[in-house]
DNA sequence: CCTCCTGTAAACAGAC
DNA sequence: TGTCTGTTTACAGGAG
C-alpha cells in the first residue's frame, strides 16, 4: 500500500462546508480582511503577481531571482535544477524519463482524451516532455505554485498561470484542468483561502496558501509522486548522491529542464528542507497575518480543525481520531472522512506519525544538504540569507 | 474484490 | 450579462 499521505490522499482537503461560514461575513480573524494593503496598491501581491501578465500568464520563468524567494522552487529550478542540466546531466546516459514516467507511470489515465498522451503513444514515438502530462497531482502542482510564489500565495489565477509555465502540457488540455485545480483547492486540507486585502479590490478571489501542517505531507507526497517507478533506479536519500556517483537517469521537465530523476528526489529534499525550516516560522502559527513578510494576507481560514468536509458534519479533533466508521455511503465516507480532517483510523494515524514524516524529512533534506552544498552553493546561500530575512 | 486516491465533469451560487 | 471563483456532488479509473 503506498504511503500516500492521507492529507494528500484525494479530498485531503481543507475548506470544510464550513469555509461557507467564512466567507466574507464571517472569515472571522481575517474576515476583517482588511489589512493594510501595503503592497502596491496595484496589486496586493505586487511581488508575485507584478511578474504575472495580466492574462495570468506567469513570465516567471526568466524570474529574475529575488531575495524574497530565497526558498521557493524558482531557485530551486533555476540553480539546482538548471545546474544539473548544465552539468553531468547531459553525460548521463540511461532511461529517459519523461514526465510521465515511461518505465510505469504511477496513473494511468491522462487528464484529457486530447492530451498528447504519452503513455498511450507508441515507445519512442512523440514523447514531448512539453506535452506530456506532470506526473503530479494537481495537489503538488498547485503546492509547488504556492510554494514558489514569493508570498507564499497565489490566486487561483495564478495557479493557473504557474501550472501552465511550467506544465505547457496543460496549455493544450482541455479547460477541464481549471476546474481541477478549483476543486482541489477547495477540498484539499493542504490549501487554504487567504483573504486578500482591501475587499479583493485588486481581483477576484482569494488567496490560496498551502496550510502549514500539510506541508510535510505534501512534501512527502511530491517526493513520493514523481516517479515511483524511478525510486528503484534511485540512491535512496540516506546516501547523499555524490557528484561522482549519482544515478543517472534523465528526466525531462517540460521548461526543458533536464535532471536526474535522483537529482529531482534531491530537489525535493531541498524542498522538505525548507519546509521543515519554515515550520517554525508559520505565518499560521502566528497570530497575526500569514505571511511574514505579507501582512495584506489573511488567513480566511486557519484553523487546521476547521476540516473541510462534505457532508457538512462538523468534525472535532477527537472525533477525527475515531470516525470513519459511521460514515453513509462509501463515496461519502470517502469523501467525508478524507475531506473533513477525519481521515479513516488507520490514515489518520499515518498522517499523524509525525516523527515518520520528520525522519523522512531529515533523511531527505540531509542528502540534501549535500546537494546543495556541492551543487548549489548559490541556493544555499540563498536559502540562509532567506532565513536570516525572516527573522 | 474492495477501498482509497485522483482526475474530470458539471451544477450552482456569489462576486466582480 | 458574462466571466471568474469557489463549493459540492458524482462518477470513472488506477493502484494497493
Amino acid at each position: 500500500m503506498h504511503e500516500y499521505p492521507p492529507s494528500l490522499m484525494g479530498p485531503i482537503i481543507g475548506m470544510s462546508p464550513d469555509k461557507k461560514a467564512d466567507s466574507p461575513g464571517s472569515q472571522g480573524m481575517c474576515g476583517a480582511g482588511t489589512l493594510p494593503e501595503a503592497e502596491s496598491a496595484s496589486s496586493p501581491l505586487a511581488t508575485s503577481l507584478d511578474r504575472i501578465g495580466p492574462s495570468g500568464a506567469v513570465s516567471r520563468s526568466r524570474l529574475e531571482p529575488e531575495d524574497d524567494e530565497l526558498t521557493n522552487l524558482n531557485w530551486l529550478h533555476e540553480n539546482l535544477l538548471q545546474n544539473f542540466t548544465l552539468g553531468d546531466a547531459q553525460s548521463c546516459s540511461g532511461p529517459l524519463f519523461d514526465i510521465e514516467g515511461s518505465v510505469g507511470s504511477p496513473r494511468g489515465h491522462s487528464l484529457s482524451s486530447s492530451s498528447s498522451s504519452v503513455s498511450s503513444g507508441s515507445p519512442g514515438s512523440e514523447r514531448d516532455p512539453l506535452k506530456s502530462k506532470p506526473p503530479f497531482s494537481f495537489s503538488l502542482l498547485i503546492y509547488m505554485a504556492i510554494e514558489q510564489s514569493p508570498s507564499k500565495s497565489l490566486p487561483v489565477k495564478d495557479i493557473y498561470g504557474w501550472i501552465l509555465e511550467h506544465f505547457p502540457y496543460f496549455s493544450s488540455a482541455p479547460t477541464g484542468w481549471k476546474n481541477s485545480v478549483r476543486h482541489n483547492l477547495s477540498l484539499n486540507k493542504c490549501f487554504r483561502k487567504v483573504e486578500r486585502g482591501l475587499g479583493k479590490a485588486n481581483g477576484k478571489g482569494s488567496l490560496w496558501c498551502v496550510h502549514p501542517e500539510f506541508r510535510p505531507t505534501l512534501m512527502q507526497a511530491l517526493k513520493k509522486q514523481h516517479f515511483p517507478s524511478a525510486q528503484a533506479f534511485c540512491t535512496p536519500p540516506a546516501s547523499p548522491p555524490s557528484a561522482s556517483s549519482p544515478p543517472c537517469h534523465l528526466f525531462s521537465l517540460e521548461q526543458g529542464y533536464s535532471l536526474k530523476e535522483c537529482d529531482f528526489d534531491a530537489a525535493t529534499a531541498m524542498m522538505l528542507l525548507k519546509s521543515a525550516s519554515e515550520q517554525n516560522i508559520d505565518p499560521y502559527e502566528q497570530e497575526g497575518p500569514i505571511d511574514l513578510s505579507r501582512r495584506d494576507l489573511v488567513v480566511v481560514s486557519r484553523d487546521p480543525k476547521q476540516d473541510h468536509n462534505y457532508s457538512s458534519v462538523p468534525v472535532s479533533p477527537s472525533q477525527q481520531q475515531t470516525t470513519g466508521s459511521s460514515a453513509p455511503t462509501h463515496g461519502q465516507q470517502e469523501r467525508a472522512g478524507l475531506a473533513n480532517g477525519s481521515h479513516p483510523p488507520l490514515k489518520r494515524a499515518r498522517h499523524e506519525s509525525k516523527p515518520d514524516v520528520d525522519d523522512e524529512l531529515k533523511e531527505a533534506a540531509g542528502s540534501l544538504l549535500h546537494l546543495a552544498g556541492i551543487r548549489t552553493s548559490l541556493g544555499a546561500t540563498r536559502r540562509k540569507s532567506r532565513k536570516l530575512d525572516r527573522k
